[in-house]
DNA sequence: CTGCTTGCAAAGGATTTGCACCTTA
DNA sequence: TAAGGTGCAAATCCTTTGCAAGCAG
């Protein structure tokens, strides 16, 4: 149990306690952001993870949660993910490089490493051809993952 | 030489026949922005679009630049581009499926042709490890153009 | 207690819409 | 001359900021 009185998920302990370790404040409102996205699979823009976590602290404010988004994508915690439909969207970030997988129908997030030694032999070869000094990059795939798969199947 | 008496080069005459034969109608606020458009390498928001296209017909209005764009996109003229710092670019399109090399410094877009045999072998064993049925992949480069490189040497 | 946080209200910025006038075909 | 296109102004939508009151530490 906590101030707020609910559980939270180690996930969100785990935040907090490094929201903590910034130099930041454990408050109720806090809370109740980060347990709903510490735990969420799926693509959370601002208004749907505001809706979600007022369940838990109905006086929550949208201001709280997008300050709340930019503390954590500050430490590292969420990324924010552009997709064709727009680009307001948030997911858990995990650590290292890693890839991102979406489902277009009902946007469930899954990260997957991507072939390194393929992906830098790729970026060698477009850099010598281009001149570009190469420093980042992003790969996306987007689909439908199984549970949509079986239920357009319906 | 055309209805507005200026000189068009011959990409944007392409493009203006192209909107012709979708049924819309050529006038002159439409023509400053495609010759803006489809000549530049560069990635382009509505309002440096706007400013540059004003300096060929200055009574142009913002809002026609957004539905242009909107035109060209309907007709895989333009496309729309993502980055780290925001998602209002837009970039000449290309046929068939490439990707995309962007300059961080001076917004410079490159296309290059991604292998598609690796591509191909990478997206089989991600949709064979996650059951996602794979739709559509975004590869994207960041990094410094060769002028960019050049001018940082200074 | 002190200063970080919060929610409200207002400000901002980008994009879209309503509308009367204008232009293309 | 009919239908589509244009620019202005206003409306929207999303996000940020100012501020007084509320809490965490």
């Amino acid at each position: 149990m906590n101030r707020s009185g609910t559980q939270l998920s180690s996930a969100s302990q785990r935040w907090l306690k490094e929201l903590r370790s910034a130099g930041y404040r454990l408050t109720a409102p806090r809370q109740a952001v980060v347990e709903i996205i510490a735990n969420s699979e799926f693509l959370l823009d601002p208004q749907t993870l505001y809706d979600r976590a007022r369940r838990r602290y109905p006086r929550l404010g949208l201001v709280t949660v997008y300050r709340t988004l930019e503390k954590l994508e500050e430490q590292g915690l969420v990324q924010r993910v552009h997709h064709p439909d727009g680009c307001q969207a948030f997911i858990a970030a995990v650590n290292g490089h890693q890839h991102l997988l979406i489902c277009q129908r009902c946007n469930r997030v899954q990260y997957f490493s991507g072939d390194g030694e393929r992906m830098g032999a790729l970026m060698e070869s477009v850099s010598q051809a281009s001149g570009y000094q190469i420093q980042e990059h992003w790969l996306q795939l987007f689909g439908l993952c199984a549970d949509c798969q079986a239920s357009a199947e319906q």
